[in-house]
DNA sequence: GACCAGGCACATC
DNA sequence: GATGTGCATGGT
């Protein structure tokens, strides 16, 4: 089918991408928090100071003071917003987890899902890039650019919402983590190089993919 | 100086 | 249920 040709397609073009860029579970969760909406090399920035800090562990951003904890994450923008957002998700491992991503990486993925999704601050592309890229469960991600793409080639249209989105992948692919992984960043990659909101088609390496 | 970036919650209609 | 708005930095 037409989503596995397009992952092909991509993985022939630009080779494996080698997702999530962090040294632990935990680091990919916060930098999960830490990227919506933000450019990744901003993200990076703040986590270097969260390692200068020493404040990359659950333990310690559970003491820290919101607001010096804000200013440690500037660099990533929205830092009140995000400094609330990243207290709630730290909130959660230690009640429920005892601080530990590996007690989550237990659970059940559809409960859990659940209980991500009810974290705030939380959505749908913020639990499920935990759930595959922090906690190796076989969700597939959906973001901005996927929607991009698909749309862009008569595949879905764009203002179908997430869960559809979500379920054609995983209606033609095996729920298989690395390829999950591998897709979900190489849709970054063409996005990022191919399709943006003011076409560049000519060498896009999907130009002749249509549904059609 | 405008535009964009690996979203989400909340207000309003 | 759909649509609009605030949040903010750093690179191009």
């Amino acid at each position: 089918m037409i989503i596995r040709q397009i992952y092909d397609r991509l993985y022939l073009f630009y080779g494996p991408q080698q997702w999530w860029p962090g040294d632990s579970p935990f680091e990919i969760a916060v930098g999960a928090i830490l990227t919506q909406n933000t450019n990744w090399s901003n993200v990076e920035m703040a986590i270097k100071n969260l390692k200068r800090e020493k404040a990359l562990n659950a333990k310690t951003l559970h003491d820290l003071p919101i607001e010096k904890l804000a200013s440690i994450i500037k660099p990533a923008g929205y830092f009140n917003v995000k400094a609330r957002r990243l207290k709630a998700f730290i909130e959660f491992l230690v009640n429920n987890y005892n601080s530990s991503m590996e007690g989550m990486k237990e659970e059940e993925t559809d409960p859990l899902r659940e209980n991500l999704l009810n974290i705030h601050g939380i959505g749908h592309e913020t639990a499920d890039s935990i759930l595959l890229y922090a906690l190796d469960k076989p969700v597939f991600v959906i973001d901005v650019y996927t929607k991009r793409v698909l749309s862009r080639h008569g595949i879905m249209d764009y203002n179908v919402n997430y869960g559809e989105y979500q379920y054609l992948f995983h209606q033609e692919l095996d729920k298989d983590i690395h390829l999950f992984n591998e897709y979900h960043a190489l849709f970054v990659k063409t996005g990022k190089d191919y399709c943006r909101p003011k076409s560049r088609c000519e060498k896009c390496p999907l130009k002749d993919i249509d549904s059609k």
